[in-house]
DNA sequence: CTGAAAGCGCTAACAA
DNA sequence: TTGTTAGCGCTTTCAG
């Protein structure tokens, strides 16, 4: 049998519910109810076994109440990368929804890499987490696709269609109509467009949002360059090189992406180009630094904090509620232009 | 008794090595030895049942294993915040190395508040994490204390002493130091310093670089003003713009730490003041985008991606390796200052 | 080489 | 109001 120091807790073996049980004189259920507030434990009882816990620093073993069935409380949270403003956002306030409904979350970063997805999606499966919050990557494993049939989970920003239907998003095409009617407006005819390729469906969506602008506005694409690439900071930096550096460069950047816009302001800003007098820039997501770039970016600003916060709550209540009344597919639309002064009118007429 | 289909996942129970001992015809023994690779299993009943178990989709229980006295192969990152570059670098580099060292990662996200912070650890506790990673807050509660003495544990850049000895951080007082060097070599006298409260062991150890290096010139700080607060950036907000606008404003502005950095940089942006004719400022670390501040941003460029890889290696070895021959206590000093143009010689002398 | 059985710490159904 | 007991799915002896 154990002893313990009322005061020191350096025991080094694990304090279990029976070790409670034994110190306080009463069974192992009755500590059980006692901790869950169970109506039929005397007051006096419960008040003993809470004395007895705090006393002895006993923690519930989340791995036997799963096995019993019950919910790890454990959330999963899969994302390409954390280390841009972008997804942090993301993740903390997923995170503080996540402590505030009581569940702690596994964070997995896939560097939007398949292997990486399956593998991290199994161990999510194996600590039978509640659910799982995703930004799928593309090419998702069918077995990926499998396990995730059987644990209840949101996509966020890309859609993938074999998933879930449920998915929280912005208005991918929207925010690039209104960034590149914008320049349109100014004058620009020569723009072009810098993005993540169209397997991405925020890829394809954005794109769509460029196309479309010119559409509304009555023109042809004609000098129009469209660079499609893996959405980083690399790509952005190579496209926007490659740009400037032609022959007849574009008169307008957009760029449809957080990690492309830090590459292209990057090149932009070694490269020496004079903005807006030489080239106008509309970057993407406004991360607080942006009015900070030159005389400040014009960049689409978009609700991704308010994004995931409203995901998380409607999915983990659908969790607890079983289910509940909520739809199923959401957009929020609310992106909006902040206009600074990387983009003015073109230098010169580009048409005649 | 359960009925599987050959190609479809859908079957909504979970699969356990039971079933796939079922389906493949041999004990569930053989199922687990199997997949641990067991040597006195046959290459053939091993081909076998991992067939099944690809097929049917089996994932082993994490909370079985751990049950069994296993390892939950999981660890804990617990931080004040994630949705700044710094600490969002340093979860990105012991994400990537918990992966490939086969362990998820916890995330718990305290924002400095104790009482989050305790109920975060006892989360963690309660999953039976292998190990923690711990920025650890201010006034850590003594049953956060001695959760923490059951559960190996490494400190990241704070220092509590009533934790484990392990730690990882800067050289706090240095990096200072030389930053404060730089700007008294360029014959700034009135200085201020903006920094976080003594309690943190970082606020600390960086104010009394700050100091010594006025020591090293053999100057009396007079003229010079300290500012300690919360390591946000709000306070950096609040602390420049009083800084700026009150009767003798200093010459330079030495900040302290990341956010506060960030909020300085807002204030004196918003401010209008010029910099570096009116205000040198030197910033703490360095984001990518600094160099996109004004004319570039001076700054203390931390090696915080190498200190967290180092961390998470070490630590994560030390794991398995049943406490390691390696040192218990660390420090990286590889911070450099970056100097760009945000700072200058003063307009005018400040002592005569 | 493989199977049977005990038990990890907890919850919940059944007794008392 | 409280105690007893049967598993949850796995690993790990000990027997074949």
């Amino acid at each position: 049998m154990k002893k313990f120091s009322t005061t020191s807790h350096d025991e080094s073996s694990i304090i279990t519910a029976r070790d409670v049980a034994e110190e306080s004189g009463v069974s192992i259920s009755t500590v059980g109810r006692a901790l869950n507030d169970d109506a039929r434990i005397s007051a006096r009882t419960i008040a003993h076994v809470r004395e007895v816990v705090d006393r002895l620093g006993y923690v519930q073993s989340m791995a036997a109440r799963v096995m019993k069935g019950g919910s790890s409380k454990q959330i999963g949270l899969v994302l390409p990368n954390i280390n841009n403003d972008f997804y942090s956002t993301i993740a903390q306030s997923i995170s503080k929804c996540c402590e505030r409904e009581g569940y702690s979350l596994v964070l997995s970063v896939t560097d939007d890499n398949r292997d990486s997805e399956l593998q991290q999606i199994r161990d999510l499966a194996g600590a039978k987490v509640s659910g799982i919050f995703i930004v799928p990557s593309i090419g998702t494993h069918a077995e990926t696709i499998n396990l995730l049939k059987r644990i209840p989970h949101v996509q966020l920003l890309r859609n993938n269609r074999k998933l879930g239907a449920d998915w929280f998003g912005i208005d991918d095409k929207q925010c690039l109509r209104d960034a590149t009617s914008h320049l349109i407006q100014l004058g620009h005819r020569r723009i072009a467009y810098i993005g993540g390729l169209e397997k991405y469906s925020t890829g394809s969506n954005r794109r769509s949002g460029f196309r479309s602008a010119f559409k509304d506005a009555g023109l042809a694409m004609r000098s129009v360059t469209e660079e499609l690439g893996q959405p980083s900071m690399n790509f952005g930096r190579e496209a926007a090189a490659r740009l400037v550096n032609s022959i007849r460069p574009p008169t307008a950047i957009v760029c449809a992406g957080a990690q492309i816009t830090s590459g292209v302001l990057d090149a932009v800003t070694s490269l020496n180009v004079k903005v807006p007098r030489d080239l106008s820039i509309v970057g993407f997501s406004d991360p607080f630094w942006c009015k900070f770039w030159g005389q400040g970016l014009t960049t689409i600003r978009l609700p991704i904090d308010e994004l995931a916060t409203t995901c998380a709550y409607w999915f983990l209540h659908s969790l607890s509620n079983e289910k509940s009344i909520y739809p199923s597919h959401n957009i929020a639309t609310s992106s909006i232009l902040v206009v600074r002064n990387s983009t003015a009118r073109p230098k010169q007429k580009t048409t005649k």
